[in-house]
DNA sequence: TTCGATTCGATAGCTACCTAACAAATATTG
DNA sequence: CAATATTTGTTAGGTAGCTATCGAATCGAA
């Protein structure tokens, strides 16, 4: 009764490529549990903190995530007033987005879990092999993009 | 205004492997959709129809997910009357899955979607580098859920 | 200039994951 | 045997993703 299936099939390419990203979201969410903080609220948060105020669209291209989603994790932040969001001055579709005070300040006390994640996972692993598996789950990865977006399309 | 970080930093191994996890789920989504089931349903609804009934608490450790992960999705197999979840006659605890004869007819007339993953997405690749990538990947997830175990516990 | 297309954000409703807390049943142990 | 511990499943509440749809703003083109 071992273990078979989970996004494809058996120990293949695809089951490992989930394993590590649960994995590694696991990591990032205990360490930011602390603080109540999830995972793309973080990324939000590193990108304002570090970038400066951005168009919420823009956020959206970035972390490539719908609209839909990102606004709930905006509105979260805001909620917890970590963010605010205001209208654009010229257009007036566009939402700003800006770090707060308190924002800020919770930033400085946070690790970078990232950081943590690559070292425990990635550090004396073959430069190499790395490149490889990057290649390999990269061309992967585009072959499927492509036939969604060519068999729903054409 | 390059894409910077999704899980982890840059093109890293992790952000390729985020990336290939959802683009298959995208992909088996949309194969299931019209079927109206989500990935993990079918993950349940193949162990039950290729080895028969199974108790639940093993079908968590088949698929590795919460136990509460998998009442939620048992809950609505059983809404649709694809499945049927009975208490176990020796353990009272324990309640067997069984699928129904709706639910043996619909399996029917399902693609394997993931059948189809692996042929869009590794088709002709080098097999000493998907080789490669699966050790990579593997260790890599080993490292990071030995750390967390070792780090909570002792 | 007006009418239609596009863009941007929000909302509703879905899947799939998680933790925490609980109740019931069974196992263990003093 | 009784008290305690473990196992199993559910519920509640949270994050993160998606699609579909809507309304408002803006852009383009006839």
């Amino acid at each position: 009764m071992e273990d078979k299936r989970e996004i494809m099939k058996h120990d293949s390419v695809g089951a490992w490529a989930k394993r590590l990203y649960f994995a590694a979201r696991a990591m990032m969410d205990s360490v930011l549990r602390p603080y109540d903080l999830g995972s793309t609220q973080w990324y939000v948060l590193y990108q304002l903190a570090n970038e400066g105020p951005t168009m919420q669209r823009d956020v959206v291209r970035m972390l490539r995530i719908e609209r839909a989603t990102l606004s709930g994790i905006v509105s979260t932040l805001v909620r917890k007033g970590l963010v605010d969001q205001t209208l654009d001055s010229v257009d007036q579709r566009q939402r700003m987005l800006r770090i707060t005070r308190s924002g800020r300040k919770l930033w400085k006390e946070l690790p970078d879990p990232t950081a943590l994640i690559l070292a425990i996972a990635f550090d004396g692993a073959d430069p190499i092999e790395l490149a490889i598996t990057r290649r390999v789950l990269q061309t992967a990865t585009q072959r499927l993009n492509e036939h969604i977006s060519g068999g729903n399309q054409a």
